[in-house]
DNA sequence: TTATTTTCTGACCGCATGGCCAGAATCTAA
DNA sequence: TTAGATTCTGGCCATGCGGTCAGAAAATAA
């Protein structure tokens, strides 16, 4: 049995890791397409062509599932994204790039983004409190406040609230990208542009 | 059996009308304490202090207690939002009153907002879209639009995209419900004077 | 009072879920 | 070839869901 927890990085087989990486994308798939909460494991188990026990046998359960695809994405984004903010040389610009960015990314890899905004919006503890949404800890929101922390710090950005300000930026990329999976055919890119020009007027000073 | 479908105003009697209200209530406080995913008629029925039954037998079903609560909702921040609205004489202030007088209204209906909000996010139909959120028909959303466009008109707005813009407030707002809802103790009309702020500096004219 | 309608209860149904597991199949190594 | 480890299958389980229903209880009418 390979699903035991694997908490210091235990040497996984090469058939092993495919198979993990396999049904992830097929949870990725799933959920794309059906949505979180229609997206069982009978489905993402259909949907990658394996048996539904293949599914436990190589993760602790769903929430493993889940965490290792939300990792794996966040981490493509964050690779995908950094460089473009690096080559900027001023905080307006680095907003700018940052939203253009991120929809870039989600125009090349469609449904992985749907997939995580689905994640994102419906995976709940069983409190009712939202998994991966909405904390404080998440990668891509701790670095929105140290960009503008940075803007306001070289006088680009007026004093506004950082935090207000990442939610604001954080749940309108969401809504972007929600409105995007509803509406298939409006024009992700021109939003995105719209979206930055807002933010940018959002933040400057002035 | 009373939960036959009623398509005109058929007349309720009184008991049955107090019914109706007591499980609204009680489906709002248990959505809003418990997130809509958890929200099972069980616990609805049980939080209301009578059987399962009762709510089958006055409604039709889950779907039309949720759509009775989102219009009670709906109408009822309407009626509190709107004479805000019209006290003011520019789109801006408009703006301000609109984000401010729906933080005021969740301020003193928290567990109403909180429901309403979950409900936005969660109830989707069987092929997965959203049953309630992200569309182009609620009340609010058609507002907002109209009222870009008379800000737009004046020339007190700049030449933005109406439905871009539309999402960003929509959702903005969402997610400072959201976050209030995670984090009680944040100041929700700071925030909501912060969003507004951004949301004027995003729109007006210059 | 009795008869009738309205309302309520608690048990039950069919279904889908996440997870589990005995045994079969396959791969690996001696 | 053979023994052992790894991987996979398909059926099974307990749980919880929304919804239904016969019959009890309560309100109303005669």
């Amino acid at each position: 049995m390979r699903s035991e927890n694997n908490p210091a990085g235990q040497k996984r087989s090469f058939i092993e890791e495919a198979r993990r990486a396999q049904i992830v994308a097929a949870a990725i798939d799933t959920i794309a397409e059906v949505g979180y909460p229609n997206a069982s494991l009978a489905r993402i188990a259909e949907e990658a062509g394996v048996s539904k026990g293949v599914i436990s046998y190589h993760f602790a359960g769903k929430d493993e599932l889940m965490d290792q695809l939300v990792t794996g994405v966040y981490t493509e984004i964050a690779e995908s994204v950094v460089p473009r903010l690096l080559a900027q040389d001023n905080a307006a610009d680095m907003l700018r790039a940052h939203v253009r960015g991120v929809a870039a990314y989600a125009l090349e890899h469609r449904s992985r983004m749907a997939a995580l905004a689905q994640i994102f919006i419906h995976a709940l503890r069983p409190d009712g409190s939202p998994r991966y949404g909405a904390g404080e800890s998440e990668p891509l929101y701790e670095s929105l406040e140290g960009l503008y922390r940075e803007g306001q710090r070289s006088g680009e950005f007026r004093d506004f609230d950082v935090r207000a300000m990442a939610v604001t930026q954080q749940s309108a990329t969401d809504g972007m990208f929600e409105y995007w999976r509803v509406h298939p055919d409006h024009d992700l890119m021109a939003h995105a542009a719209e979206l930055g020009e807002q933010l940018v007027r959002a933040t400057r000073a002035d």
